[in-house]
DNA sequence: CTCGATGCAAAAGATTTGCACCCGA
DNA sequence: TCGGGTGCAAATCTTTTGCATCGAG
């Protein structure tokens, strides 16, 4: 494994922030130090493959978290874009499936939309002085 | 509801075959009578919105289904495409994250993918003989 | 020194959009 | 008739790839 500046940079961002992230977030956040996108697409799946990091697909677009303990899934705030991780249980869900049906899962994508507490407020206060 | 040409046809398509199918199946089902892709695309939009189809992404392609019954998610094959439906109990499941972070969920993504039985099988032995 | 890593530009592939024309209600 | 539907072409957007060069081990 060659530990190069380019990796040791996307490698760092995700460990000081530890969030979901795509291509395109990490290239903001390296203005100072530019790494060409393709560069951090074929960084992000070698990282990928090494189980370093973890992927997961919203609207077409690949986001990436390190996989540090199990997997992430979010209640996501479709007003401020806010993410609440929440704890998945989603294979003590469909244990009663699999078994019935024999199915070898391999991934799954749970994601939750709403609004946060701040956003629901300001909701309904907008709905307020509308009529 | 118009219920024009391309529409009759893009419906009979799932109606007859119930599956999951991207812009391009139906583009290639169609030969006969050709439809532009982006009025597939357009058509299966409208169909969405109208809840009529529901979608469902898989590498980064969009594949739609007829939506029989009003809450479902499936456990999807990735090598067939064959669906199983399972039960969701994702309500259940978020009770205390809901509670936790006073969030108002609106709607909810879930897919689960895999393999099917007979899929699962032929992997192994596509794996079996290639070492 | 060598081979994998990188930058750049261009390609690929799914999906969307602008616009003029067409057709179903 | 008229506003939504359609075809065509071009744009968009994310991701991938070819190739020459660079640099870590």
């Amino acid at each position: 494994m060659r530990l190069t500046h380019s990796r040791k940079l996307v490698l760092d961002i995700f460990q000081n922030d530890n969030a979901l992230l795509c291509a395109e977030d990490i290239n903001k956040k390296l203005s100072g130090e530019a790494i060409d996108l393709s560069t951090i697409y074929r960084t992000l799946e070698y990282f990928t493959n090494k189980d370093i990091l973890g992927k997961s697909t919203i609207d077409k677009v690949t986001y990436y978290y390190l996989k540090e303990g199990d997997h992430h899934h979010y209640m996501i705030c479709t007003d401020c874009l806010v993410r609440l991780p929440i704890e998945c249980e989603i294979d003590k869900m469909l244990h009663k499936n699999i078994k019935q049906y024999k199915f070898k899962v391999t991934s799954h994508d749970l994601t939750i939309y709403g609004y946060c507490t701040d956003c629901a407020k300001n909701h309904k206060e907008h709905r307020k002085s509308h009529g």
